[in-house]
DNA sequence: ATTCATCTTGACGTTTACGTCAACGTAAAC
DNA sequence: GTTTACGTTGACGTAAACGTCAAGATGAAT
């Protein structure tokens, strides 16, 4: 049941690449969609791998990083020492996941607190046409607006 | 005070970069050092601008966006209008991260379900040579090993 | 039978983000 | 004064990730 199957179009629709793109992750191994005669024809299995590629592209890794990756599900039955291995990459894998996740955490912050900034002097240019310059209103409230800005 | 200045190798080693890598990144605008003579000299402010550019390339950012973000800083004291712009642009990037935070608190969630199972999966072995395959250790635990394993 | 839409495989072009010389300037060290 | 260390500007090379034709196969529609 739910073998329901993609043609590379669709696939291509759903998420917003182009076929090209599908088949180059292919040509790069990330795919291995069956045929039928020709044509390429994509089960539930590779929409997921899809997914994960297309994922990992927005957090930035390379094609080759997503391959490490997906690799990791291609255990299958493997030996136990093969495993073992593979628990260790994920084990890597995820702690730069957790650190990207402190990078983000971190630019989220900053820009919050900028934005803020900038809305707060906005808000006091709006009733009081004389108000003091942006670069007096930035000091003293520590943004990184004051570091970065000459 | 705290004027303190740097040269391009002790920033590039500082950060584990190049010295190309930076002046490629002030052909591009992302940098503006001052010079003395020929030589470029880097202030606080320049080594903060890098470090934004750094973090940027690790969330995975182009050059050509991170410029785009740093450009933001650069509003100095313009008309009101460009701040106002800045401010909705600043908004955007915000969606933005906030989205790609969520696509890495998944992967991560993700990760640390599969390495669990994998883990959970060697113990049983451990102790009991011939356990069920993983395959069938995988079925019913709804990771998304099963999903995307042939 | 032929037109049309959609697929296929090359093959070459392009952009991004640097790496890698080459040739030269400058300032301190011997 | 010349070697050494570190800087400079081109200019060309390259790997990754596709885009963009070109030329042909296939199957459904007219």
């Amino acid at each position: 049941m739910s073998d329901k199957t993609y043609t590379i179009t669709e696939l291509a629709h759903e998420f917003e690449v182009t076929p090209r793109a599908i088949r180059f992750y292919e040509d790069k191994g990330l795919l291995h969609p069956g045929r039928q005669g020709m044509m390429r024809v994509y089960a539930r299995r590779d929409r997921a791998r899809l997914q994960l590629i297309l994922r990992g592209k927005r957090l930035g890794f390379s094609l080759a990083e997503i391959r490490e990756m997906i690799d990791l599900y291609d255990v299958g039955d493997g030996r136990i020492e093969q495993m073992k291995l593979t628990l260790k990459r994920s084990q890597e894998r995820l702690s730069a996941l957790e650190q990207q996740k402190r990078d983000i955490d971190d630019a989220i912050h900053q820009l919050r607190q900028d934005v803020r900034i900038i809305d707060d002097f906005l808000k006091v240019k709006e009733r009081n046409r004389d108000a003091p310059s942006f670069k007096e209103f930035v000091q003293g409230r520590g943004a990184q607006l004051a570091e970065v800005a000459e």
